[in-house]
DNA sequence: GCCAACGTTGGC
DNA sequence: GCCAACGTTGGC
């Protein structure tokens, strides 16, 4: 089991949005960076992963499951680009910020703070327990 | 809205 | 294969 984070922002897609796609998920598609596609492809089936809300949210506001592994992303022709698809599992109970992230020294190595502009990325077990500790939900 | 950081592109 | 130019991202 591994543990990941997906920004986006929130008036192209938001958390809404991903809930209203309810348990069969959808496409996270778009993605046109190379490590943001290797992490994809890294992912198994059952992976969780932090939905993040960039640039007007500035928050992690939802736990999302890999429902689906690697498969070419239907937006584009080029085969150069995979995705996986994703659902909604639960939401934050309180959403935790990017300064309260920035607040934490045990995060300070996290990707969201040390490569802000990486649209999908890993993170750790001990990340994961600490942000859910801090959004009062359950991992 | 600004601008720094980063990734990609393309001429050489 | 290098590197300058360019476009995009995202925190502030």
């Amino acid at each position: 089991m591994a543990f990941w984070l997906f920004k986006s922002e929130p008036d192209v897609w938001g958390w809404d949005d991903q809930v209203a796609k309810g348990d069969a998920g959808e496409e996270w598609d778009g993605v046109r960076n190379y490590q943001a596609r290797n992490n994809m492809r890294a992912m198994k089936k059952g992976d969780l992963g932090f939905f993040y809300h960039s640039r007007t949210g500035l928050e992690i506001v939802g736990i999302v499951e890999v429902c689906a592994e690697a498969h070419p992303d239907s937006t584009t022709d080029d085969d150069r680009w995979d995705c996986v698809d994703i659902r909604a599992v639960r939401p934050f109970v309180k959403p935790v910020t990017m300064a309260d992230i920035k607040a934490n020294p045990e995060l300070a190595e996290m990707a969201l703070v040390k490569n802000s502009r990486l649209s999908v990325q890993p993170v750790t077990e001990t990340e994961w327990q600490i942000v859910c500790a801090m959004g009062d939900t359950k991992p």
